[in-house]
DNA sequence: TTAGATGCAAATGGTTTGCATGCGT
DNA sequence: ACGCATGCAAACCATTTGCATCTAA
């Protein structure tokens, strides 16, 4: 589902963009990622899609969200935020994280992997190899949708 | 929902009360953890507790609680089950649980296990080897604290 | 008597919704 | 033009808080 996370393809991009050729290769694989999800290019979507995905794996809420934006001199409604953050995890580009009964967050790597959870913040676990755990079968008439995997850290004893 | 007056506030009866032999112990055994916890054994809380720990393994919310509460003719505020609800998380004889950003669960169960989420209800998995899993070493300076797994399961495919 | 507990209502705060206007196709 | 997108504000809803009133010790 995921498509590949923008990573350097081609830095030097073709010139004759007019806004400016470094930006140009990952703007134009954001304007697909929209065009496959039936998404249209609109300016406030590009820009949060700029946001989220330019900059590798991400975790934020939706305030955060609405901070960078206004930091970018884009002013974004937070409901247009949470309109888009809600498309974009239907389409399958952005995956929610349950970590806490009152924020949700959003985390721009849908690949399958888990979490530390310090201090407030997520930081994604480095190792896939979690799935090994020795899942029992899942009852009768289920199959697994998705396992969520968060390990709440503390500060280490003094020691 | 009106409060009762002083008058008619016959709960389920002290623990005098004809309930049986088998039940009087477990309800010493609450008032046993209550004051391990420093917690007063009040009417509402040993009712609460009551409810909560005289059946087994259980995941509730508040509002569940509270209706389960009612039922029982042990009128409760919703305020007041919050109340309760955090303190026993605190003397860790309950459990909070975070599987969606619009409620919180309590589970019953203090010991290490994880969690099936079937159909919006929390379905505990029967096997607690799945702390086997190879964890990474936590970022320096930090420990683990708990580890926490939700696998969320959907109807299996028609096959 | 007194610190803790309870109840009620109001406040909170993240998220959602209704509806008029704006913009991409 | 058509229809999705956006913005604003009001609506929502689970949870929290303030404060006056009880109650266990």
């Amino acid at each position: 589902m995921p498509r590949r996370s923008a990573k350097s393809r081609k830095i030097d991009g073709p010139a004759k963009a007019p806004l400016g050729a470094l930006v140009g290769c990952r703007f134009h694989e954001l304007r697909m990622k929209f065009a496959e999800a039936g998404l249209r290019p609109t300016r406030q979507r590009l820009s949060l899609g700029w946001l989220l995905f330019s900059r590798g794996s991400r975790h934020l809420t939706a305030e955060i969200l609405q901070d960078e934006a206004q930091a970018s001199n884009v002013p974004v409604s937070l409901a247009t935020i949470y309109n888009n953050l809600h498309q974009f995890t239907g389409a399958g580009i952005l995956r929610e994280i349950a970590v806490d009964g009152t924020r949700t967050y959003f985390d721009t790597n849908t690949l399958r992997h888990h979490h530390f959870l310090v201090d407030g913040a997520l930081v994604d676990i480095p190792e896939v190899a979690i799935d090994l755990l020795n899942l029992p079968p899942p009852p009768a008439g289920k199959a697994v949708a998705a396992v969520e995997v968060v390990v709440r850290l503390r500060d280490a004893p003094a020691a």
